[in-house]
DNA sequence: TTGAGGACCATTGAAACCCATGCTACCATC
DNA sequence: GATGGTAGCATGGGTTTCAATGGTCCTCAA
C-alpha cells in the first residue's frame, strides 16, 4: 500500500537547462500506480508551489470535473475546465530520472536553483526552498529537515544570500 | 487515458497570411484521438474566442444535437442546429504543423497576431492573448503563465502598447 | 496581369537524447 | 568488524532532433 503514495521529501537542483531529477521515491509510486513514466505538474491554487501526481490522479481530477457538470454547457463550465486543464503539464521522465521544467512553471511557482519537494498522498508539492521556509503555513520539522539539506549542500540558509 | 485530452496551454504567432501553428501537444492528441489530422474551429458561444477539437468529438456533438432533439421538427431546432453547426470550419493540418486562419473567423473572435491556446478536456480554446487578459472568467494564474509567455516573445503585456 | 492561396524550402532556438562523473549506500568477502 | 567492490542516484556536458516561424515560388482565377 505505501507504495502507492508520495510521501517523504528531498531537495534536488534545477540545472541552467532547467532540468531536474524527480526524487527515486517519487518514480517508482508513479510506476507503481500507473504502470508509465508520466508525471504532470501545475501550479497550486492555493500556495506559490508547485503540485505534482500521476496519470491515475490525473484521470480522477478529470472524472470530478465531468462528474461535476455532466451535459452541462455554460460559461461556468467552460472556466472551470480552463482551470482543471489550461496550466497542467505533462513530462515523461527520462532514462536519468529527469524532466525539463518549462519556464513559465517556474516562474508562475517563483522556483528558483533548488526544488523542496514534499510527499503528500496522492500529490506532492514542489516549492523552492526560501520560499517555504517563509511561508505561513510551513511546518516546522519540515522546516528544520530542509535547512540541514540546505546545510549539507552548503547552500545559503536564506534567500538573501 | 490522458493522451487523449487537450491541456496545458501555449502562445503562438499568427502571421501576415494567416498561418498558425497549432501546438505539437494538440496535435499529437488530434491524431490519437481521430487517425487523422483533421481540426475542427468554431467561434465560442460563451467567450470572444474559438474552440478547436477533433473529429471525434465533432461526433460526440452531432449526436447530442441528435439525441436532443429525436425526430422533431422545429423552429428551435433548426435554429440550434444552425448554431451547432454553421459557423463551423474543418483544417487539415499541414506538414508543417499549420492552418491558415480564415478572416472571418479570425475577425469574429477578435484575434490579432497571435494566439493564446488554453487545453479544455475535450476541446481547446484558442484566444487573442490581450482579449484573454481582460476577460472576467480569465485564470490568475493562466494570466500570469500567458504574461511571462508574452514577455519571453517581446511582445508587449497589454494591447494598446 | 495581378493578387490570393497553396506547396515547398530555410532558419533558429529550444527540447530530447546520449554519454560521463562524483557520491553514497549497500553487499560480499576477508 | 574492516575493506573492497558494485549499483543506483543526482548531476554535468555535448550533440542531435524537432517545433515554430519566415520566406519564396508556383498555380489558378478573376
Amino acid at each position: 500500500m505505501s507504495v502507492e503514495l508520495f510521501f517523504s521529501s528531498a531537495l534536488n537542483a534545477v540545472d541552467g537547462k532547467n532540468r531536474l531529477s524527480i526524487p527515486a521515491d517519487y518514480r517508482s509510486v508513479i510506476e507503481n500506480r500507473s504502470k508509465n513514466r508520466q508525471l504532470f505538474l501545475a501550479p497550486s491554487r492555493s500556495a506559490t508551489c508547485l503540485i505534482g501526481y500521476d496519470e491515475q490522479q490525473f484521470d480522477r481530477l478529470q472524472a470530478e470535473h465531468a462528474s461535476r457538470y455532466g451535459a452541462e454547457i455554460s460559461r461556468e463550465r467552460a472556466a472551470d475546465a480552463r482551470a482543471t486543464f489550461g496550466a497542467v503539464t505533462k513530462f515523461s521522465i527520462d532514462e536519468a530520472g529527469r524532466i525539463v521544467l518549462p519556464p513559465a512553471l517556474k516562474r508562475t511557482a517563483r522556483i528558483g536553483a533548488s526544488l523542496w519537494f514534499i510527499g503528500a498522498g496522492h500529490y506532492f508539492e514542489a516549492w523552492d526552498p526560501y520560499r517555504y521556509q517563509a511561508d505561513a503555513d510551513a511546518d516546522p520539522i519540515l522546516v528544520e529537515m530542509l535547512r540541514y539539506e540546505l546545510e549539507a549542500r552548503g547552500l545559503p540558509l536564506d534567500a538573501s544570500a
